[in-house]
DNA sequence: TAACTTCGATCGAGAAACTCGATGACTCCC
DNA sequence: GGGAGTCATCGAGTTTCTCGATCGAAGTTA
């Protein structure tokens, strides 16, 4: 009975609760003003109900159902460019913005390899990066704000599909001459007695760290006398250079090690004896993404650049720097 | 770039999809066969992309790309549609239709005194009732196909909203001189020795008779010599008179009891000792819909109406029978 | 308080898109 | 090879959309 809403009028809508101005909608909208409230005037007509009100003053005003259908408007279209999209995927695959999310453990170890692998197979690819933790990588997949997360899994992101791509190997990174630089390799539990440096609140990492070398929940590591309470590195570099300062010890993931971030420090590196010395990294999209089959056929490619470097393992690449 | 098709053309995208006929889509839209080919040809053209294989012969074959957009134009067309239905709902709250899904085991008991008092208080609710199990019931839900569920809780439907409307307490159903209708409760644990007679698969109240009479995943009672394997109810109503007929013992809810299902039997009821002997009714919608508000404000209307009924305790009812 | 500015609503004309009926091109079937 | 059925194309009429100009109301400034 009530006829379906154009696009554009859901357009005039959104832009009007972006912008909360007649004249500036108009602008974003690339419409003139008159357009705009004629447009605004058609809808609320249309579906015989107030969106605005238009009582007090000259601001602009939403009602509750405004803002109800604003919301609603937003996610239409963005079904209506869904088609779009899926129909551009299946024309050009490969091509266009692809918005990729990765940790910070991750990112400055295996974009370096990975970006000109992605420029050179896919050039039509157009590649934005950001750099975030787990959580807040997850919050704008789901608003639809990143297409593909590379992140240790499991991830607890809703609609997606995971693919793991390699196991990510832990390492005690030790001062030289400390007592467990001795072995082959270490007992995760033995940190725990150590001075553990952890990176801060929020990294993944911190917390595999803190599980793998057997601390309860919420349960943090032995501080150092005199060491600032609370205090923990901003990224691994950093990190890097307390331990090597002797202020602790640290566990490394191999992909970062692989990377050099250890190169010019005499840190001795142990890979660790037992099961769960690793950690999965994987891709994550979103499953209904009109492009979900362009970033599956993204694993392959991301799986041979993230595999362990074959003839440089850690420990020679340290002993080399 | 690409311009956003019009939900017009995404219209005739689905007709053909349901149809495989021009002609036939044509007439769903009630336009004329060569608007609705021209409409096609457009959307096509709009977005590059091949959506029919018009190489054999003359009957509509869709291209696997075709498939895929027109399963993301159904999706486009409900967020426009819910836009209008959001704007509807706030203009005529508690109007229009309201398809209601509800198991077998509540609606025919409760579904007497619902409706009456639903058309009393909101004459402008067309309600449409589907019964079916738990597990129909939640896929219809999920497709959009059902707006309200009534069932027992906890619904494993995601992306719904879930509220308690009130308790249904079980009653072990025996045989008059049965040897446990002697006690004045029964352990459930008891009915284990017992000729224990069930709903058939799917039923939801089987899988709690046999939960709450301590029977393991998978496991089934011990059957009569001679009794049919796999043999199972296919309602209350004919279990109630395998019961009356001696083949042996069940449970049943208090909200069928009080409705009369045992009334015209000779059947002793005795409420459960111990904890356990009941199960939670509920309302089920999905969160997004555009008339949740609606939704959410029955639920104080089923409640009073599932609540138990004072001064009918199930044997006094039956010793009035 | 009077002129001025800002903002949203309205009006009329021109442009674009949509739809229809008629017709054309092609395939399948007898 | 003719006929029926099906989808594409064409031209005309209608509707819808958009623009620029203008109006009226509500602040703002001198």
């Amino acid at each position: 009975m009530t006829p379906l809403p154009s696009p554009q009028q859901l357009r005039y809508l959104i832009a009007l609760h972006d912008q909360q101005h007649f004249g500036r909608a108009a602008e974003q909208c690339a419409v003139t003003q008159s357009t705009l409230s004629a447009g605004i005037l058609a809808l609320e007509r249309q579906l015989d109900a107030p969106l605005l009100d238009r009582g007090g003053g000259k601001r602009v005003a939403f009602t509750a159902l405004g803002l109800e259908l604003a919301d609603r408007a937003r996610a239409a279209l963005e079904g209506l460019e869904a088609v779009v999209e899926a129909a551009s995927a299946a024309r050009a695959p490969m091509s266009g913005a692809l918005r990729l999310g990765i940790i910070p453990t991750i990112g400055p170890f295996l974009l370096p390899r990975l970006m000109p692998a992605l420029r050179a197979t896919y050039p039509r690819l157009r590649l934005y990066l950001r750099e975030d933790t787990t959580e807040h990588l997850q919050q704008r997949l789901e608003e639809g704000r990143l297409d593909v997360l590379l992140l240790a899994l499991p991830s607890s992101a809703p609609e997606a599909e995971q693919v793991a791509v390699t196991r990510d190997e832990f390492f005690a990174a030790l001062p030289p001459g400390h007592p467990l630089a001795a072995g082959e390799t270490v007992l995760p539990q033995a940190l725990h007695a150590e001075r553990l440096l952890l990176l801060e609140d929020g990294h993944c990492l911190r917390d595999q760290t803190l599980d793998l070398c057997g601390y309860a929940r919420g349960e943090t590591p032995r501080r150092d006398p005199g060491e600032p309470e609370g205090f923990a590195a901003t990224s691994l570099f950093t990190l890097v250079q307390m331990v090597a300062g002797g202020l602790g010890v640290t566990v490394l993931p191999r992909l970062a090690v692989e990377a050099g971030l250890t190169a010019g420090t005499n840190l001795v590196l142990r890979p660790f004896s037992g099961n769960g010395g690793w950690r999965t990294l994987g891709l994550v999209w979103r499953t209904q993404a009109p492009r979900a089959a362009d970033y599956r056929a993204l694993v392959p490619l991301v799986r041979r650049l993230a595999a362990p470097l074959q003839g440089a393992c850690p420990q020679n690449a340290n002993a080399a720097a």
